[in-house]
DNA sequence: ACCTGAACACCGTTCAAGT
DNA sequence: ACCTGAACACCGTTCAAGT
């Protein structure tokens, strides 16, 4: 029993010259996020490349929730800013959206923690902005909630699914082109008697963009508004 | 050392009747979804319930994806079914889309699966329904596309909102509506000069009709899809 | 006031061993 | 062929103890 011989070794990590900050730590979240995915973010990956214990990062940050809804409100706070002089409420609403897709293609992880923050900062920003210019076109008192809703909610929607689908093809291994492929083949092959849609869909899927086809769902809504006003 | 006295007890779970089987798991992890909500189903409480063990599931799926996945299928395998006799395209597509709202209210853990499952089967079903009444629409074959992707993300956007929601009031131990007025009076509170259209809706998040709301979303694409014909 | 890091109570998944 | 259940490699979170 030679318990005595816990011989202390030298600190490997010294403390950090300088003191922890909940910027910091957001920050350090979202290279984490953006370089490996949702799955990188630990609290020990994290409190290591802070240089602290996973304890610490609790006196800044109430539980990993939190630190999911702070990381993603960072991202849209700069989207959402998205300065559009002089052009008019539809085109701005357009504009919005655009930004807001290539955020999410950017940092996908943001596309499924919108989907879990319904009613928090991230989305109240995005409400806020839609709504205003939703006004601005003229839709009438009583339809505005439900007009903004729709916005936010295909938005979200879209978001969601390029989540998903990146995670896939990062889980894969493979490039977004050939998940997609992978995605196509599989519905090729499905029963025509009862996928004649779908089938004659995974010819597109492959050569699809993704960016023309969202700003044609926004376009769909829009016209259904501009058909409010009748 | 006693180590010889390990006497085996009689077995406090014997073995089941009947075999395991995947539809009997698939089965049971809806029970435990629908009524503890996704922290709930766990491949220990499920092989408990079961009367198993944990390893005894993987004989008959892959992992806790391909689980949830197939429990969500089982849903909108049901739900994509509804028979809406001699209705027009456009009605058709409303009751589906209604029927979709009306699943993931009952099953929150729908909306929530639904946005990681880009792509998969239940997608699909959907995506197909959808797409044969846009279809009958008379949307020209290069929109096609874009239009079903329009309705199939709004859907799925609403449905993830819902199922944040649902689990957020459920975390809280609150009901939906205590759940809304906590949001309605934290909107009320946000920095007028910066969130002026937030703040005008918090009275009416309080009273309004999400199933009416979504409904208002779906005729305002179905709008902006008539408006594609002209 | 802020940090440390071991410990707690879980997870999903694997796998040798059983029937 | 199918099941068992201990073990593995993780998690998020807590908390006594340090500075």
């Amino acid at each position: 029993m030679s318990r005595y011989r816990m011989n202390k070794q030298t600190r490997s990590s010294p403390r950090r010259e300088t003191s922890l900050s909940r910027q910091g730590i957001i920050d350090a979240a979202i290279d984490l996020l953006d370089s490996h995915g949702p799955g990188g973010l630990t609290f020990r990956t994290l409190s290591e490349r802070l240089a602290t214990g996973p304890g610490a990062i609790y006196w800044h940050i109430a539980n990993k929730n939190e630190l999911l809804v702070a990381a993603c409100d960072a991202i849209i706070a700069r989207t959402v800013d998205t300065r559009v002089d002089g052009a008019s409420p539809a085109a701005t609403i357009r504009a919005v959206a655009l930004a807001m897709f290539d955020a999410i293609d950017a940092h996908p992880w943001v596309g499924s923690t919108l989907a879990r923050a319904a009613g928090e900062l991230p989305t109240v920003r995005i409400l806020e902005r839609l709504g205003q210019q939703v006004r601005a076109l003229g839709v009438p008192e009583d339809a505005q909630w439900a007009t903004v809703s729709a916005l936010l909610n295909y938005i979200l929607g879209v978001g969601g699914q390029n989540a998903a689908n990146a995670q896939f093809a990062h889980t894969l291994g493979a490039d977004r082109d050939s998940f997609l492929a992978k995605v196509s083949t599989a519905w090729s092959r499905l029963d025509p008697a009862a996928y004649p849609f779908t089938r004659s869909m995974a010819g597109q899927l492959r050569s699809h963009d993704d960016r023309a086809d969202f700003l044609a769902g926004i376009d769909l809504i829009l016209g259904g508004i501009s058909g409010l006003r009748t």
